[in-house]
DNA sequence: ATCTTTGCAAACTTTTTGCACCAAT
DNA sequence: ATTGGTGCAAAAAGTTTGCAAAGAT
């Protein structure tokens, strides 16, 4: 694991509470609030409490883990930083969807050569109106 | 004044209050909070309050006459609907900038065709780092 | 033994709401 | 006279923090 690894590098400790946020965001594989974390989390191990899953996000945040990003209006949202990507945000649903990976590389580009802007690819998203939501009338 | 109108139109109230939340609005012309707004106008009407701010955005914002957007992390900001465009926030310094509109119109018609996907220009943005802070070192 | 992390409670920030009064139409 | 808007205070929602006790190394 590792997770595990980069935490024991940084002098940090692998606690039983550290474990179970990690592995709910795994398996979540997706975006998750803290307190969807902690639901999961809590649902097997009660004594965990909510301000050690933000804690714990903190931390693994630092450590370059996992990533929070606010998706449109509302909380945030976290999700593993091997998972890279550009959000798409349906501002009905909320659905999220991933950008194609070579438009945003072009995006990317542009905006550096002409602004000197430079992405950070995982906090970007987009709002607007998906396929689905936009054909039920709108 | 077009905002007048449109309030009047929907059977709503034109108060001192609401107008001196527009004009604040307009007087900052860019992105501010709600709390930006409600010292310009406290400042000058100290009996109008933060939760009237609040509610007259709330009622502008369903007149389409303004529009909120969370930039990144923190707080939501607001600005008038006739300055459409997309946002680039610098996660460092907090700058606003505006995407050349070709790029976002590119942008918008790729994801169209091929996801569906209909962005809300006005409720795009996109982090990053800018120029500036780039160059100091990162 | 040391020093990080946790549980808990309480504070904080931003935004929303209930209610009686007030004011725009 | 209506009915929508406002002030106020209090709640809600999401997140952070201080502190002493517990636990990982």
């Amino acid at each position: 694991m590792k997770t595990v690894e980069a935490i024991h590098n940084q002098g940090g400790r692998v606690t039983p509470a550290r474990r179970a946020v990690i592995s709910a965001i795994v398996e979540a594989s997706g975006h998750v609030s803290a307190e969807e974390i902690f639901s999961v989390v809590h649902g097997q191990s009660p004594d965990i409490h909510l301000s050690t899953v933000y804690r714990t996000l903190d931390a693994l945040e630092k450590l370059g883990v996992v990533e929070h990003v606010h998706l449109g209006h509302g909380r945030a949202v976290y999700h593993l930083e091997d998972n890279v990507h550009q959000h798409l945000v349906c501002d009905d649903c909320g659905a999220v969807l991933e950008a194609p990976k070579d438009l945003s590389k072009q995006l990317e580009q542009e905006l550096e050569n002409r602004l000197g802007f430079h992405i950070r690819a995982h906090h970007f998203s987009i709002l607007g109106i998906c396929k689905n939501c936009y054909h039920k009338k709108r």
